[in-house]
Order: C-alpha cells, then sequence, then structure tokens
DNA sequence: AATGAATGAGACTTCATTCAT
DNA sequence: AATGAATGAAGTCTCATTCAT
C-alpha cells in the first residue's frame, strides 16, 4: 500500500517516508494534533500535500504510524542490549534501576519530541488496535521487573510505584522544557537516586549519616 | 463590559459565565483546546452560541479564563486555609507534606476535568500574560517552602525536586485516568509517604525494620 | 436535526431548504453529481457553502433529497387525482393512457430539470434505502395497472411495455432537449396515440382506411 | 504526434491505445466521466498513468476518443452490409425495420459498455466538434430511410418517430441493466414487432384475430 | 517509450465568529 | 440580553497532469 520497502542500498537520506514520519513528530509535539494542519506537516517535510497521501492514508494513520515510531524508539532506547539480571541478588536491582533512568534521560535528550509527543494527553482518540498493542508492549516488562524486584515488600504497589516514577520522571522533563529547570546529566542522576528511595526504602544501602552543622 | 463580574448576593444559579466556565473545561479537558468547537461548548452549556460570546471574547479568550478558573481553584485547594507553620521545626515538615499532597489528592478528586486541563501539555500558545502570572503565583509559595526546608540539604535541588514531586502526583492520576490503576485514599497517602522519602530521605523519621518473612 | 418544519403561516419564499433543493436540481441535471461542486449549488441557490450544511448533511444526502423531490413530484404529477377507473371496459384503457400520457407530458414541460434528472443513468451509487423504496413506490401502480390490462394479451409481457413506453416518452422529451425534435402538446398527443397501439394493438379501435392520395 | 494509428498489418495485441480507449470506455460508461479519474483508467488498462498522457493529450480528449470509438462501433453495428433496399416495395420496410431492432440488440448485447456510455446523458459539455459531426452522421442515415418509408403518411412526424423508437429500445436495455426486467433474444424480437406497429399501423400486415380463452 | 512519484488546484466539509431577529 | 442561522476561511483529502528516471 505505502511505497516504503526500499530496496538494499537505496539512499535512506531521500525515504520521503521518513523525512515525513519526522516532521509530523516536530509539529504533533509542538501543537497537538488536532492544532496541526496536514500541509503544515507536508510543509516541514519539504514535500507537497499530495505527496504527504501517497505515503500514509489519512491524517489519523499518519499520527498512528508517528505515535507507533516513537513508542519504538522509547523501546529501544530502554530495554536495547540491556542484559537478563537477577534483581533478586544484593545490589543488582539499585544498579539496573540506575541504568534505566540513565537510558530514560538520554532517550529524552536525544528524541525531546518523541518523548514530548508519547507524554501527550490522551491519544486515546485517534489510536488504533495496533498502536494500543505497542502501548502495553513496552510497559509490560517494566511492570514485570517491579514485581519481581518489590514482590514481598510492603508500600505502594507495584503499578502505584512504576506511575509515580514515570510521573517523576516526566515531571523533570516537562519542566525543564517549560523553562522551569535547568538540569545535567550528573543532576539527572541524583534525582533517579533519590526515586530510587521512593521505591526501595529497604533495599537501599545504608548511607553514611548526615553530618550535624 | 462582558456582564460578568456579579455583585454580592447575586444568585449563582443563573451565572451563565459560570456555567460557560465549567461547560468549556469539560470539554476542553476531555478533547483539547483544538479539538473542541464552540458551538459544543455553547450547547452543553445550555446557551446559545451567539450568548457565549457576550461572555468571551473569542475562543482564545474564553481557554485562557478557563485555565486562570483552574489555576485558581488549585491554588485554593491548596493552600487555603493553611496555617503557618516552622518547617524547620523536626516532624512538621513531613505533616505539611502530608497535608499537601492530601489536598492534592482533594482536588484531583473534585475537580478532575481542571486538574486534567491543567496538566495537559502545552497552553503556551494560547496563554495570555495574564494566565502565565497567575502560573507562576501558584509555583512560588511552594517553592519558596520548599527552599527553606531544605536550604542546606543536599542531593537534588529544590526545582528538581518539585519537578519529581509534581510529576509523581500527576503520574498516578493519569495512570489511574487511564486505567492502569486504581488508587484509594489510604493507598494515595501511602504513596505521599513514600514520595516524602524523595524529598527528604534524612529528614524520615525512622521506621520499624521490616518484619522478616 | 435539519433546520426544514417552519410553523404556519411562515413565508415560503425564504425556504432555505426549498431554495437549496432546487437549486442542486438544476445542478444536478446539468452537470450530473460528480460533475457538480457543492459551492456551485450554494452559490446558485444565493447561501453560503456553510449555509447549505445547515440544511443537509453531506452532498450525498442533499443528491438524495433532490432524488426523493423530483421523484415526489412525478409521482403527484402522475396519480394526483386520477380516478379509480375499470380498465376492462371497452375505451377505458385508451383513454386512462391517453391521460397518462398527458401528464407524463405536462410533467417534463413544467419541471423539465426534474425530468432529466431522473432519468440520468446510474443514480444508484449514491441513492439510499430510502430513495430506493421510493422509485418502487412510483413504478409500483403503473405496473400493477399495466397488469390488470393486459391480463390475457399476447405479445411482450408487461414489463418490457412499461420499459418501451417509458423509454419511448424519455427519447422524445430527450430528443427535444438535445434539439433533435420540436414538438407541440397536439404531436406530442399524437405521438401518445401511436404509443397506444404499442400497447394493445387488439383494443385499439378500429381507424377508418388511409383515404388513397 | 501521439503513437496512435499504427499501419496494417501491425499486431493490435500490443496495441496500448487500444487497450486504454477499452478500459475507458468501460470506466466510463460505469461512474461517468466525472467519477472517473484518470489513474484508475491507466490501472485498469495496465499501463503506467504518465503512458496514458502519451497516448491522449487529456482526459477531455481521451473520452472524445472513446466517444467517438464507440459512435463508430454502434455506426458499424447498424449499418455495415445492410442492402441498399427498395422501401416503398411491399413488406420490405417491416423486414429492414426488423433486422435494424435485431442489429440494435446484438450491438447492445456485444458492447454493453458502448451502448450505455453512449446512452449516458450529456456528454455535451465536453464533446468536440469532430465527435458532434460523428453523432449526426450516424442519426442521418436513419432520418432518410424513415423520411422515404413515411413520406406521405399520417400522425408522427420522422423525427418524432425516431425519437420513440430509439427511446423505447435505450427503454428497454436500461431497464435490463438495471434489473426490471429479463428478455431473451425472442422477446426483444417480439418487442420490435410491437414498435414496428408504433412506425407504421397502416403498413403492417394483418394478423389472425386473437383465439378466444 | 514507459513509468509512477510528485504536485497544487480544487473538491468536500467544519467551525469561529457575526448579526438580524 | 439571547439566540442560532449564516458565513467564508481554513481544514482534510483527491486527482489531472507533469517530469525525472
Amino acid at each position: 500500500m505505502t511505497p516504503a520497502k526500499r530496496g538494499r542500498g537505496r539512499p535512506l537520506v531521500d525515504d520521503k517516508r521518513r523525512i515525513i514520519l519526522d516532521a509530523a513528530l516536530v509539529a504533533f509535539a509542538e501543537r497537538g494534533y488536532h492544532g496541526t494542519a496536514v500541509p503544515e506537516v507536508a510543509s516541514a517535510a519539504g514535500v507537497g500535500t499530495g505527496t504527504l497521501y501517497r505515503y500514509f492514508d489519512s491524517k489519523e494513520a499518519l499520527v498512528n504510524e508517528v505515535y507507533r515510531d516513537a513508542k519504538q524508539k522509547l523501546r529501544t532506547a530502554l530495554f536495547s542490549g540491556v542484559p537478563e539480571v537477577d534483581l533478586a541478588r544484593d545490589g543488582v536491582a539499585e544498579t539496573w534501576f540506575a541504568e534505566l533512568w540513565r537510558r530514560l534521560g538520554a532517550f529524552a535528550k536525544a528524541e525531546p519530541e518523541a518523548f514530548r509527543f508519547l507524554e501527550m494527553q490522551d491519544h486515546a482518540p485517534y489510536l488504533d488496535h495496533k498502536s494500543r498493542e505497542l502501548e502495553v508492549s513496552v510497559l509490560a516488562p517494566l511492570w514485570l521487573a517491579g514485581k519481581r524486584l518489590r514482590a514481598h515488600a510492603e508500600g505502594p504497589g507495584v503499578d502505584v510505584l512504576m506511575a509515580l516514577l514515570w510521573g517523576a520522571f516526566v515531571g523533570v522533563i516537562k519542566a525543564q522544557r517549560l523553562g522551569y529547570l535547568r538540569i545535567d546529566d550528573k543532576q539527572l542522576e541524583q534525582a533517579g537516586a533519590a526515586c530510587w528511595r521512593l521505591i526501595a526504602p529497604d533495599l537501599t544501602r545504608p548511607r553514611p549519616p548526615r553530618k550535624k552543622g
């Protein structure tokens, strides 16, 4: 249907489909789905409006592909090459979490529009079945890891913790984008460490007591 | 100019301005600014389209007033009647935070649309100066309190912590709305307690050690 | 849904719905459904494009209503006030047919666009169920009369005869429209008489033999 | 200019022009001129869109050639190999008419799309001069024959009769296509005989009286 | 010679806003 | 003061035609 599927050796530079997806991501991330006109996207991609419709059946199809593309990128950024570890072993979980947090930070930095777009409220009205399946497939591994990690712990459940942590991360990125905040990698790591205490106070390695005044 | 600002004692029942604001909030929260048609709002408010324009100059003016209205509600919910306390005194800060968290929860429950609307991405393109000022005025007291609380603490700065906490709370509410989560008041309080550790691990009162299996 | 339904006494002159239907009939009759742009119709009706859409949900809905309107007019023109007659009695059938033919002619003269539009090929692709039902309801009485008339006659069946007669009439009107023909009421009546022989040669009253030159 | 007009003996198999004409006829007959997209035609013909434009200057040029092609086919089907006869001689005219009617029927059966396309309303807007001339050239011989046949007859004029007869035939074919009718060759011949009475009641050979039930 | 990707004018439709009632 | 019919600019999408390959 769509004219994607290039033969080997064809230059990627000229892949209109890719160019349009990227332009659409930027536009949707900035102004939202309803706030973005299709010709704007086409124009930003440097193609005619009609051309866009050669690659995507409709605006809705486009936003779904943009969504899936961004979600895929996130999934890759988070999980690609992560070794299977035994979270039960002492100290492993904390390192694992730190790595995840670091990867999230790297993703938000490398693909700010994708991150922003994914965090927009309510894609629901236009997401199709395929997109929704992908959504779940990204969350599932995190949830499973969380379950393993906190199987017998007290305190809030895994879902609540995940929501808190994810939200916390989003909060930092959003605050930064809105100019309330400027944060470097070091500080982001510290923030991650603080969040770790949120997950697993009882698993945290003891810190030396704060020195008095 | 507009027939707003009724004097004291005027019955609120007939206050079209109020009714329109409420209907607009619901619509904007559900479908976003660009996804909402003005006649929809008017119709939901039970008034004619023309009438709406007697109370608000334009769609943009309307959304700005909706924004300010929601932000005011939030401010009231958070700060109204909170006694000035000396956060430096032992244990006061934790209680103060718990109260704030509780109030946030109550607000999100009582005014779900307002909360959702405020958390939508990018009001920026249509917010006017007045709205932006209000934005700051809600954040400022929190920031000051944070500063006082963590003046000499190590770890992430106040702005980062605020972003983390706010984000964490938003994350829980959003996850709940999207159906990933179901949480009651008790659990929300627990989540708040977990978040407190995020702010001030060194200030947290020691908990009894976890009981062995 | 549509704002039709005027109260009693409201001037019909200003009935936009009516005006739009008439303008659409003319346009569709002249250029066909696909050859007519909605703004053309609106403009011909003297209203804005948006206004047309207040009265009709879509171009397809419009053409369906135009179709039904024209079909109704035809039905009224053909059958309204026709007394029930006993077609079996001698000479009645011929008179009845002549009357029908005369009415058809009057309709084609009074409502040339409606006639032309109805005779366009293939409304089928856009006609909805309601329109198709109406279609049948106009044909049915003719078919029944034909059945009664020719119950025991030899020669072509009723359906074939109806198609021949209807086609013959259409042929004359079309030839006239295309300029191949100019025909007055008297000649049209003669043509009807000729067609009567097509139906019922065996029922035709004998004519005096042609006088030799 | 265009690669049309191949010389004698050139294999027709590869004649793209012919293939495109045929595909266009089918498409135009089914969906009309405005309802048919050029790439659809090209695709149905199994050629690229650009290729079509090597053979035809524009959509309008294409439809004109399709029209002329169909009209030629009709002319050939009607007149090719018809011997000159003296219509004035007794019984010849009826036979001649029956033959014409039979040929029409054969044409409508062999080339249903051509027949249907030719009968569509209003080619006028896009027909060029050349096409219009052809139109006349098909009608003229019929008209002349009619004139000769009914030179001194009373009743409707030749043009009216021709319109009636042509219309009657079209009516049968159209009714059949729309599913109102199913007719075989025998019945079509009967219909033709009935139509003959329409032309020339005074010339019709007497039939045996109807047998009583 | 053949192709089909690319294009922008123009199609259908919506919606913020106005204004006569 | 209130209404909702009216509007045209702007949005989504199609298609006749061109042109680089």
